[in-house]
DNA sequence: GTCATTTTTGCAATTCTATTGCATTTGCAT
DNA sequence: ATGCAAATGCAATAGAATTGCAAAAATGAC
């Protein structure tokens, strides 16, 4: 029995462990971006013996480091996170009503120009506002 | 002897008290944005009858509130803040490596098209990356 | 200036999010 | 199957911000 795409996935820049699955796996289903929180409520509605909190945590730090999942700054208390691959970087919207985070549709955003010296990596753009049905 | 006009401001909007003044006047020399922390040790080494740290962040919160400074998500952990007045929105920049926050130059930013029905409100760029001084 | 009313403050307790230390368990190369 | 590095669970800890409430301070009316 040949091994899922997500653990096909995983396997190609390190172990596979049951939480790093279960992460990769919700954030690819989920329709927003989520925070540990929601992931771990997820993971935890999904299997029996969801992964801890705390391994929820290093495994979204592990699927960062290897590019596979993406962190937002967002604004609130909580980051959020989505993945990566063949995703291309776009801006998101918070609706300062609910709370809830939308990703908006890429668009080519102009990085303003930098003092002499600085080096950019990447950069983050947030829109806040109304969402249409908290409008 | 007529207020000096940091007073003057906050009369327009309300009660002037300690904290809003001394909170107004730090972020007023600020060479960048701060943390409510920073604030709170600058005011701390500015008078031996500092506000608590609780009422910095309520001085803070009426501040924005009143459109007198506003709050940088930018990144990591803290709020971040700056005057509003005479201070035109613009990116800002935060060092991966030396974790300060830089103020860019304003720039025209485009934001991207939202979906029906949402009403942006204001946006925030931030560009992340090594400081002259780190890179 | 004094008084009355409303707002603000200080302090302690609490919440929320994330991180760390360490013994135990797991993944996987051999 | 075995060995060992890497990952996990659990409890403790850290960092930032918020809340409740009695005491203090700011303003406006006299
Ligand atoms: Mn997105
Ligand atoms: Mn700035
Ligand atoms: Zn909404
Ligand atoms: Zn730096």
């Amino acid at each position: 029995m040949p091994p899922d795409p997500i653990t096909q996935t995983l396997a190609r820049y390190g172990r596979v462990t049951a939480a790093r699955w279960w992460a990769l796996a919700i954030l690819r289903e989920a329709q927003q971006p989520l925070t540990p929180d929601e992931l771990f409520a997820a993971a935890a509605a999904a299997t029996p013996k969801a992964p801890d909190r705390v391994t929820v945590y290093r495994a979204l730090d592990w699927l960062v480091a290897k590019g596979l999942v993406r962190r937002i700054a967002a604004s609130d208390r909580a980051a959020r996170f989505e993945v990566a691959s063949n995703n291309p970087a776009h801006a998101h919207f918070l609706c300062t009503t609910c709370g809830r985070t939308w990703c908006l549709p890429p668009h080519p955003t102009q990085w303003p120009p930098l003092p002499d010296g600085f080096v950019a990596h990447e950069a983050e753009l947030v829109v806040r506002g109304q969402c249409a049905h908290c409008h």
